[in-house]
DNA sequence: GATGAATGAGCTTTCATTCAT
DNA sequence: AATGAATGAAAGCTCATTCAT
């Protein structure tokens, strides 16, 4: 039965979000899902395998959408969904964006999380793939892909980071935007 | 004797760059720096307060050098030298940039990291005071100013993220400071 | 069906032989076996139970062998053979030695290996209702049973643990079968 | 201080003899000793290192007395102190012979035993030397050391085994020491 | 200033076993 | 006869911190 499974993921995913990845224990996921340690153990192998499979499910959404987009050939209305989708997703969902963000570190440090961040980068390979093409077409300028993503995608991160979960404006959403298309468009 | 202290504060930077925060053991500190328990305790409050000392002074002299530059009247000169002030320091300290990245990101969720919040917010506030007179010479954009934080530093701080350690090419670098002006300059 | 519960007690029988009788899960033994838990405690009531009924099963032909021989006239054909069977079986079978010279051991400290040590003692009990014709029959000493019993097969017992599953030469395994005759033939 | 941990060595001691080693947690242990968790681990390492410790401890004065023997020019006298300083220590401390046999045959298995291994060999080799000599003074038959040890320990430890703790007559004691000068001696 | 013994709550994980289907 | 989800007690061990000396 695929019930006991998502309960147990529902009660994870509030405390991972509650108490990011090591404040999470594995008592308050038991706790928090009504289902018992063996339970938990039957279905995940341990706390890192859940959070993966958490972030996978949750950040499908997004990936998704920001993929169909930027595959597009109109590089400005590509990018512009791109940051404005990342904008509001991460709006929308403040703490599993610090969650996403909190163990994407952990990734680079720790071998557990080989597989969240193949699947975080993922997306980010294939937005390189179609900057390429835009490059091609003359509609972007020729920067190394991690330039431009640190471009386009550098100051949608960072305010998200400060914001803390806070409303956004419009309008610095709209300003930010704009403001990616125009670093990276040629001149 | 200051001496103890320093040896404590050396060892525990040591093991707090290699593991993180919440992978560094006091034992560990406790073995790298050679002193007991006992004196750790007896010079610092806990873990968290060895990391607020740490970071408090691995950053002075970056924060310092940025703030000079920030107070000045030429608002290109300055954005342009704080960002590649900090692309600087974040390539020759790769790790303390992690670090620092952790604990801020720590420092939302814990009651325990406010006093590191404040100090690395303190830096930012400072240049928001300058970047308002900016604005009243009409040499920037009249942006709130977490927006404009943003478009500054946000590429800085993605490629720096991105870039594992590895060494980032000057014309990158060039690139992003380049763009960090741009972004914000009045039209 | 026989068939599921053969399958159960061959993956059963490896694993025990690999890892001993706490290093075996159930885990391990489902997995090797391709049953499922359900399966096996419909066959067995448990851990013990399983190990019981292979022991049985695995020691049989040797203690066949052995009784068959044992209980025949002539006391000097019989004590030989009987150590003899016992070196080459133990030679073979150097995990299955092990294994139960490990429930042996822990039959006399927990009660649920009760029949195990019934299964392996009855073996030697036939074995001292022969010797005790035979110290009438004036060919052996007039010793009691466990004495005798441990200078007869303690020899062979001490070769095989210590030599850890290597070959013992035909000259040992011959010296240790004479000396098992002298040590208690009538002199 | 030697205090705490000399209790809680008293306590392990206390419950491995009573339950073996896979039987005995270190919840006993602890409440037997009266220390707390933390205190045991501040000693040592874990259970494996706290048996090894015992053990050592435990078989010192029997392993001491029987080298000082076995290093003696009377091979006869050598031999058979040996035995009977060995069944005798048996019988006085039937729990810790049963555990040394226990731990003795988990180091087959298990490297975490390789020092407790190390250990009760040494007494073996040392044995061996003493009997090449006694070899070379033709006191003893030429047989390989193995088979000289099977021969002459292994009735002790099959009546040791066998005994569970009960008393072991005298004479019984005798025939065994005996049998054993009996089995190597040069004829 | 300095030591390290002592603490104990809390951690993740294992595992034999039960039971509804 | 067979499945595998579900259980929960228990395990070994970690670790920040306290405190008597």
């Amino acid at each position: 039965m695929e019930n006991r499974r998502q309960e147990i993921l529902d009660g994870a995913l509030e405390v991972f979000l509650q108490r990011g990845f090591d404040g999470a224990t594995m008592a308050a996921i038991r706790e928090r899902s009504g289902a018992s340690t063996g339970s938990i153990y039957h279905f995940f192998n341990g706390k890192a395998e859940m959070a993966a499979a958490l972030l996978e499910k949750a950040t499908l959404e997004w990936s998704l959408r920001s993929r169909d987009v930027e595959l597009g050939e109109d590089a400005e209305r590509s990018i512009k969904a791109s940051v404005a989708g990342f904008l509001i997703w991460g709006q929308e969902n403040p703490r599993l964006f610090a969650f996403m963000d909190d163990l994407l570190a952990r990734s680079r440090v720790t071998e557990d999380f080989g597989p969240v961040a193949d699947m975080l980068n993922s997306g980010r390979r294939a937005a390189g793939d179609a900057y390429a093409r835009w490059v091609s077409a003359k509609l972007v300028q020729d920067l190394p892909w991690d330039v431009a993503y640190a471009l386009i995608m550098g100051p949608a991160y960072a305010i998200l980071r400060n914001s803390a979960g806070g409303r956004i404006p419009d309008d610095s959403v709209a300003q930010i935007v704009r403001s990616a298309w125009l670093s990276v468009r040629q001149q």
